[in-house]
DNA sequence: CTAAATCGAGAGCGGTGCTCTTGACACGCT
DNA sequence: AGCGTGTCAAGAGCACCGCTCTCGATTTAG
């Protein structure tokens, strides 16, 4: 359990044959989508399927781990491409961000559906994926945070109804979503949810015979949300 | 197979049966999602599963009926949403579109999930879905058409990447799209991403413990994208 | 009235997730 | 050094799945 600094065999062995299920599994998610086959994965590491559940006590358990994994490398690629762009380019940085998303996308089409497509039919996803899952969007508080506190004006717009501004008011109470104003953090979900919108739209193939140019067209849509945001 | 004046007894039980075989498999897709099970069907039916080959020739058949049947409700929800509202009222009308859209996926959220989640992994859909699935979009280019001709300025913003305005020119020969300026069309498109992005947040449960007041902060964003459109 | 078409039932194939038991092995402690 | 303990992969087995094929019964059409 307590793994001191020399980590005996068994568990290396055992962290090792957990990450090969994981990437086996990983792979057969390019087939399969979420009702992958443990006896397939197995089979790909020259194993009988029942010592797999040595390792993931279901396929639940083993879908939760390709999940928590991919929201942290989701997690990554955001904050290391906004973290790329110099503080004070607020646009440019929510760009970077967006940019940033879709190129993960693109890279782990398989995992962003597991992760923003329909849910898994039987699949309750664990409490100990909010985290994780929050952490892309914590990046574009962090530039709302930083546009409010340069003073940049919230563009002008529809009254936001009561009982929304009472919900982000309420939000405001946990320091990770503080220092945003609801009419600012409106403004955002409404911009995040187009950013995954057309990234859906994208993956999933719901605009071919459309658009053509993608990644143009993608990259127009940043930039209109981030006019939209008054950045 | 020419039906003609007196259907048989056989033509309309066969009919028949293929409604029952859908309902059924319509309450399958709440609990087990698009892989539902078509011996399942069958035991609801009180039949053995080979009888439902008769109807369906493979479980993929099946759910394109399915994703058919639901283009086909989704279609004519939302062109009756919009019907209702004056066509002087262009706001009213994208407003009505996007409520319309929305309620029918309350209504019917594991048809929402088929049609707009991620695809079906082992599944192609045919291409006689293409039609029935551009039924919605086609009522909002309707609304933009109107907009164009009405006069409605299309609103300054970014400009237009050569490669998209290019794809949406060509977009211009097809009669269905015609009538809407590039500028237009990208816009509508953005906010039609924004739709489905924040409809498939609500309905995959991506926003809780954020928002409470659904329905208003949708009918919020309904009214940013209005402005955004110029309606 | 008869031949053809259609129907449901049933058996059967290979696959699935998952459980349980068995024997071999490595570990940590004395 | 050796021994008990815990972990390991393997295999058999259960109930379910999609799908195919055959067979007798029934309805249709000529």
């Amino acid at each position: 359990m307590t793994d001191s600094v020399a980590t005996t065999a068994r568990a290396s062995a055992r962290a090792e044959m957990t990450q090969r299920i994981k990437q086996a599994a990983r792979e057969h998610l390019a087939v399969d989508g979420a009702n992958l086959s443990l006896r397939a994965v197995a089979r790909d590491l020259g194993v009988v399927s029942s010592a797999v559940y040595r390792y993931f006590a279901s396929r639940d358990e083993l879908l939760t781990a390709l999940i928590l994994d991919g929201y942290a490398s989701l997690g990554d690629a955001a904050e290391r491409a906004e973290a790329a762009v110099p503080r004070r380019d607020l646009a440019g940085r929510w760009i970077a961000l967006g940019r940033g998303v879709r190129d993960w996308a693109l890279a782990n089409p398989h995992e962003y559906a597991l992760l923003y497509g329909s849910p898994v039919p039987g699949y309750a996803a664990p409490q100990d994926t909010v985290g994780p899952a929050s952490r892309p969007v914590l990046v574009m508080v962090e530039i709302m945070r930083d546009a409010v506190a340069a003073g940049v004006p919230i563009p002008a717009g529809p009254r936001l109804p009561r009982a929304v501004r009472a919900d982000l008011e309420r939000l405001q109470d946990d320091p990770a979503f503080s220092g945003v104003p609801p009419a600012m953090f409106a403004r955002g979900m409404t911009a995040w949810a187009q950013l995954f919108g057309a990234l859906s739209f994208e993956l999933f193939g719901r605009l071919t015979n459309a658009i053509e140019a993608y990644e143009a067209y993608f990259d127009y849509q940043l930039r209109a949300m981030a006019a939209y945001l008054g950045l």
